[in-house]
RNA sequence: GCCCCCUUAGCUCAGCGGGACAGAGCAUCGGACUUCUAAUCCGAGGGUCGCAGGUUCGAAUCCUGCAGGGGGUGCCA
């Protein structure tokens, strides 16, 4: 079942070129082309700017949209039509697109948001994708939830996607962990989470060789050792690569995010070599220094580097053979990489590589950059990239269980009788972080700001959550079925009538959200919802003929809940999309 | 030096297939809980949409230049 592309209003549009169209003398076509959507659905549900009109018909707009408004006669399922100035707007009948809106959503349930314009293409994304031996710190919640939202938003229109996360399991970094273990040793004994101990090796492996240009060279033996499969190498490696994967594992599951393939780039290893081969048939490969490089010069950009002096391969050659095994292995029509933007250069490189190959299919290959978490530098106070090695750093799961700590407090305040404080908390936590980083268009800078990721009040997860939460809960104390016996007419509140439009818009934020790669389009969606939902709810604390349940008008009391049902609804799909838990209380 | 991205209220942002008075949240101040969860809502103050040109009947939105900030720029990933 797929439902609801194109919207309710829009499907109306057709309607109303049709309708206007003998009047302006003009084809439908044109009228459909000029038709805009006013600023506030208060003021209509389409309008006509006349200034184009102005021209041709050499008077003021003005007069036009008045003598328009006179010379149309209303039929349905148009409502109103008046002239505001230089524009003639548009209004439907509220009966008509409430029911067409609200019984679409209904039947939908779950499925309400989706589309098919995917169905039959295949996506890959990349997303994610740390390094191994560290632990996952705060900006990884950037490409691993936005990687996430895209998967659900591009199934939820129809395309079948999978999930690569492509760890960053080798290279010389890892030759000198090699050599810094060996050197340093373990303490099996310590009370010390594996990941952690190992990030420590990590950093002080780093440090060493930034120090000492012998243990340098040891590190890069380890890596030439392990690049050409030393048994040694090998299992000091493996368990790097297993104490990583178990820590990341447990953050993804307290996320709920999942992958098809999780391959590193070592499982590209034995392609290298081949790739390197193709690439030389080709004529494209260059020796350079003592390494190896495809020159870019013609295009403006650095050399593309495929293998050092000392012969080890880097990221770049992985990167490339790991794209051509997805093109040929798994297959594709599209493939996404949801990477930071300081990798743009990167991907442009590799990209122009494959094309200068005569890989036509790498058009369908897209670096999804998105901005970087800036750490304030406590020296300058100036925003900075944080740092590993200076300590700019926070991990992700210390965020994570302090926004956990903060909702499991908030519920002993709020909501002390609460069944079960623990499990809520984790998804009002887990949902707080993960809305703050999806709200906002992905190529901004994310300041890392513990106070509003931890805020519960405003435009936040837990804000969304808690409107998802008040619908349940009045739909719980509701005495009828959704959808049951509804005259749609009685919805005719301000609010009633611009959540219905909201509703009514929601799968084309979906479908924008898929084919901009944008999840905040669908994170601001719901938010515009719930501050309506919010408002409306409120009204009827104060006012008793707005409350949604009202015993004496169970004829209103049907309506209002299956508008309430609607909200929830695609509060939940919506919620759903971008990895946010919705619980019925909170 | 060169390349990419960002610049809208004190702070964080939305709005950007040009169009109706530039909207939210946070912070500040003032209000609303015997009534469907106040993690909410209502109100107030606060903006020459970085600057300068250009296109247009009309520009926060499109184009050019400049400035500030961030990032990248051959052997890290």
């Amino acid at each position: 079942m797929s439902c609801g592309e194109g919207g309710s209003v829009e499907k109306y549009r057709e309607a109303v070129a049709q309708w206007l169209a003998p009047v302006l003398n003009m084809p439908e076509a044109e009228v459909l082309a000029l038709l805009r959507l006013p600023p506030d659905s208060s003021l209509g549900d389409y309008a006509l700017p006349c200034f184009a009109l102005a021209r041709t018909w050499r008077r003021p707009p003005q007069q036009i949209a008045a003598e328009l408004a006179t010379r149309l006669a209303l039929r349905p399922p148009f409502a109103a039509v008046v002239a505001h100035g230089p524009y003639l707007n548009i209004t439907l009948d509220d009966a008509v697109l409430s029911r067409e809106v609200l019984e679409t959503i209904l039947a939908a349930a779950e499925h309400y948001g989706e589309g098919r314009e995917g169905q039959g293409k295949k996506v890959l994304i990349d997303y994610s994708s740390p390094n191994i031996a560290k632990e996952l710190a705060f900006h990884h919640i950037r490409s691993t939830m936005i990687g996430h939202a895209l998967k659900q938003i591009l199934r939820a229109r129809g395309y079948t996607v999978e999930g690569i996360n492509h760890l960053g399991d080798w290279g010389t970094p890892f030759g000198l962990l090699i050599a810094a273990y060996k050197r340093f040793g373990w303490d099996a004994a310590a009370e010390v989470e594996p990941i952690v101990q190992l990030n420590a090796l990590y950093v002080r492996a780093t440090e060493e060789a930034a120090r000492d240009p012998a243990f340098a060279e040891e590190g890069r033996r380890w890596f030439q050792r392990l690049e050409a499969g030393d048994a040694e190498a090998r299992r000091c490696w493996q368990w790097f690569v297993e104490v990583s994967l178990a820590e990341f594992q447990k953050v993804y599951d307290l996320l709920g995010v999942s992958f098809e393939h999780i391959l590193g780039e070592s499982f590209y290893e034995p392609y290298i070599a081949e790739t390197l081969e193709w690439l030389q048939a080709k004529g494209l490969v260059k020796e350079s220094d003592g390494a190896c490089i495809v020159d870019l010069s013609a295009y403006d950009m650095p050399p593309f580097m495929l293998k050092k002096q000392d012969g080890t391969t880097l990221y770049s050659t992985r990167d490339l053979a790991a794209l051509l095994y997805r093109k040929r292995v798994m297959g594709f029509d599209c493939c996404l990489y949801v990477v930071d933007m300081g990798q743009s250069l990167h991907f442009r490189q590799l990209f122009k590589v494959l094309e200068l190959a005569g890989c036509d299919w790498v058009r369908d290959c897209h670096h999804v950059p998105f901005g970087l978490v800036l750490m304030k530098d406590p020296d300058s106070g100036r925003w900075v990239k944080g740092s590993t090695r200076k300590g700019r750093v926070s991990l992700l799961k210390a965020v994570l269980e302090e926004a956990i700590a903060m909702a499991r407090e908030k519920i002993a305040a709020s909501n002390p009788t609460l069944a079960n404080p623990d499990a809520v908390a984790r998804q009002v936590g887990v949902g707080a972080v993960v809305f703050n980083d999806l709200k906002n268009r992905r190529i901004k800078d994310v300041k890392f700001d513990k106070e509003a990721i931890l805020n519960p009040y405003g435009e936040t997860g837990p804000y969304m959550q808690y409107t998802h939460a008040r619908c349940a809960s009045v739909l719980a104390a509701a005495p009828v079925t959704p959808g049951e016996g509804v005259d749609y007419a009685l919805l005719r509140e301000p609010e009633e009538r611009a959540l219905v439009r909201k509703l009514a818009a929601y799968p084309e934020a979906v479908a924008s959200a898929a084919r901009e790669w944008e999840p905040a389009i669908v994170a601001q969606h719901l938010l515009a919802i719930a501050a309506d939902f919010n408002s409306y709810w409120t009204r009827g604390t104060k006012d008793a003929r707005v409350r949604i349940l009202r015993e004496q008008d169970p004829a209103t009391t049907a309506a209002r809940v299956t508008l309430t049902a609607a909200v929830r609804t695609v509060l939940r799909n919506g919620l759903r999309l971008l990895g946010v838990p919705a619980p019925d209380e909170m």
